[in-house]
RNA sequence: GCGCCCGUAGCUCAGGGGAUAGAGCGAUUGCCUCCGGAGCAAUAGGCCGUAGGUUCGAAUCCUACCGGGCGUACCA
């Protein structure tokens, strides 16, 4: 990465500088090499000698000064110089540039990777909503954001790992069961106090469609069984109906979970059980009120959880300590990633605290909340309730909206950003959502290409590397040099969201590009051969990093859109 | 009360120690005989919630306060 060489270069500079006795022989501090914010100001710029000022005792600019003259000789400098307080504004050669450029069409579809990763594993949990209701709205967030990131940490070389887990234990799920039975025993005629789903069951229409399909296809079948074996049995397969819908919601939106795993399978293998003995060998364990406590105080947290209630059932938590041991131990991921929404921030300081009691380290596990959806339909709120129905399905938005769409909406903001989802608004996004930009920008590059082999001039070839002087193509230029940065910048941050803002910016530098500097020749305006190859080199590269960049995202790059005609 | 996130243009949001604070949408105005106008260019619009502090330098870090969201269960 160009940022990297030039840091080496200006390391380099300040050693020889102080080799030399021009600088004193003080360490070097942490300092950027980033681009400026105004472009005249050229490719690059550095605060190493504002950084260095105190510790040198001596003025920036004068540092400054020294940093250039001591600057070794090299392929991509072309000037440097210091401005303002004491930056250093680096310019690079056009020749390098212009082999930049040539290089990732050699390395397109990888260029913008890195290896950060070195392939370590990697696992990514995320949505993993209970199989109890359809996904809603807000789902969608969890897994534009955990299938991005997946992306961007695989283009950053990590081995990686996407998954779902299926809360199908617990006393959600006989909740569940029982609300099931309620509409079944309603739909086969019952009236009465057993047709009332429970105050703390499942409201939803679903629940209700479900059970009146289950009463006509297995008739009086749950009628003469015990009602714990009815109950027990409804959950499961209405549990299994629940997960295939929410595979299905996720396949819509193109993405793809490597694991699906089950809590019951935690269960079938006394992990659960076991995972309470480790604790209580480990000193981490005490029993008061009838209950077993996990003595998370102990470790820092703000208060005690329960693991054995004393009714004799586990808490939720002992069976997510279990699925955690079950990632590092068992599995054995070098690093784990949780996507949690921000409702259960609670549970961030217990979980890494049980990390640490069973003996892993804290850090090997990395909690991302997202804030929450506020869904709304102009100024109305859409009050999200949880467990009575009429939510908004994420079904429903991705119909309405497209995947394409959805998939970039809901990563066009911070995950630290609470986000306004505004349904009435949601077929006008559809329509002027930023990504129909992007998309119709790599659609052009495609384009401009096809028509470059129609007219045979896409294979022309001159000396040397191409060359750019228009400001509209210096600009694009430095965009895609850049990109490589801003990956590994996204990766480092776990910031997926920083690929739509890049990608906005390449597109629109393309189309600044498109506008002022022709790249086929036509009857009225005549282009060199040197010109014609330079451009196309350049057209081609901010393709591959269009399509790049939207493959991240989990956006389709499509050749080409079909023409919206506009009313006048 | 305590904890986490947020407060930046009319709206939705980027930027999270560095030079003259940005984008999309919305508003106003130009630009299609030529590579795709889902485009381009320009204009208007900001005490970066308030008050202190740290720093050569603060939208950015610290403290307090104000406002919004979410937590704070033997629910998950």
């Amino acid at each position: 990465m160009a940022r990297e060489a030039l840091a080496d270069l200006i390391r380099h500079a300040a050693t020889v500088a102080q080799t030399s006795g021009l600088l004193p022989k003080v360490a070097l501090p942490e300092f950027s090499v980033e681009p400026p914010s105004r472009p005249e100001h050229g490719d690059y710029a550095t605060n190493l000698a504002m950084r260095l000022a105190r510790a040198a005792r001596m003025a920036p600019n004068a540092i400054a000064q020294i940093l250039v003259s001591s600057m070794p000789p090299n392929d991509m400098v072309a000037t440097a110089e210091v401005a303002g307080a004491g930056f250093i504004n680096i310019t690079l050669k056009p020749e390098y540039l212009g082999h930049r450029i040539a290089s990732i069409i050699e390395e397109a579809g990888h260029y913008g990777n890195n290896n950060q990763g070195g392939g370590r594993r990697i696992q990514v949990e995320f949505v993993s909503a209970n199989p109890t209701e359809r996904l809603h709205a807000a789902s969608g967030r969890a897994a534009s954001l955990g299938a991005a990131l997946s992306n961007l940490l695989r283009a950053s070389g990590w081995q990686v790992e996407l998954e779902y887990y299926v809360n199908d234990a617990g006393s959600r799920l006989a909740a569940f069961g029982q609300s099931i039975l309620a509409r079944y025993l309603a739909a086969r005629g019952h009236v009465g106090p057993e047709t009332e789903v429970p105050k703390d069951g499942y409201h939803g229409t679903f629940i209700a469609e479900y059970a009146q399909t289950l009463a006509a296809s297995v008739g009086e079948r749950y009628e003469l069984m015990p009602m714990a074996d009815a109950v027990a049995e409804l959950a499961r397969n209405g549990a299994e109906h629940m997960v295939a819908l929410h595979r299905a919601d996720m396949e819509a939106l193109g993405v793809h979970f490597d694991v699906w795993f089950r809590e019951q399978a935690l269960h079938d293998r006394n992990e659960v059980t076991a995972i309470v003995d480790e604790l209580r060998n480990r000193g981490f364990v005490s029993e008061r009120d009838g209950a077993v406590w996990f003595s998370s105080t102990a470790l820092g947290d703000d208060r005690d959880n329960v693991l054995i209630r004393s009714n004799g059932t586990p808490g939720y938590m002992t069976s997510d300590i279990a699925y955690h041991r079950d990632k590092f131990v068992t599995r054995g991921f070098d690093q784990v990633i949780d996507i949690w929404g921000a409702d259960h921030q609670g549970h961030v300081g217990r979980m890494k605290a049980s990390m640490q009691a069973i003996g892993i380290d804290p850090d090997r596990l990395t909690i991302i909340l997202h804030q929450l959806v506020v869904l709304r339909r102009g100024d109305e709120i859409v009050k999200l309730s949880k467990r009575t129905g009429n939510i908004i399905a994420l079904s429903d938005v991705i119909e309405e909206v497209g995947k394409d769409a959805c998939r970039f909406f809901f990563l066009a903001r911070s995950s630290d950003s609470q986000m306004d989802f505004d349904l009435e608004l949601a077929t006008r996004e559809a329509a002027e959502n930023p990504v129909y930009y992007v998309q119709y920008s790599h659609a052009r590059t495609a384009s401009i290409m096809q028509l470059a082999e129609e007219r045979r001039v896409a294979h022309l070839t001159v000396d040397g590397p191409p060359s750019y002087s228009h400001p509209a193509e210096i600009a694009l230029v430095r965009a895609l040099i850049r990109y490589p940065e801003v990956v590994a910048d996204a990766a480092t941050n776990l910031e997926p969201h920083r690929l739509t803002f890049l990608a906005q910016e390449v597109a629109s530098l393309l189309n600044a590009f498109y506008r002022d500097c022709r790249v086929l020749p036509s009857d009225r305006q005549p282009v060199e051969d040197a010109v014609i190859a330079a451009r196309l080199t350049l057209v081609a590269a901010t393709r591959a990093v269009l399509a790049h960049v939207l493959g991240l995202i989990g956006v389709s790059a499509p050749e080409r859109m079909d023409r919206l005609d506009r009313p006048e």
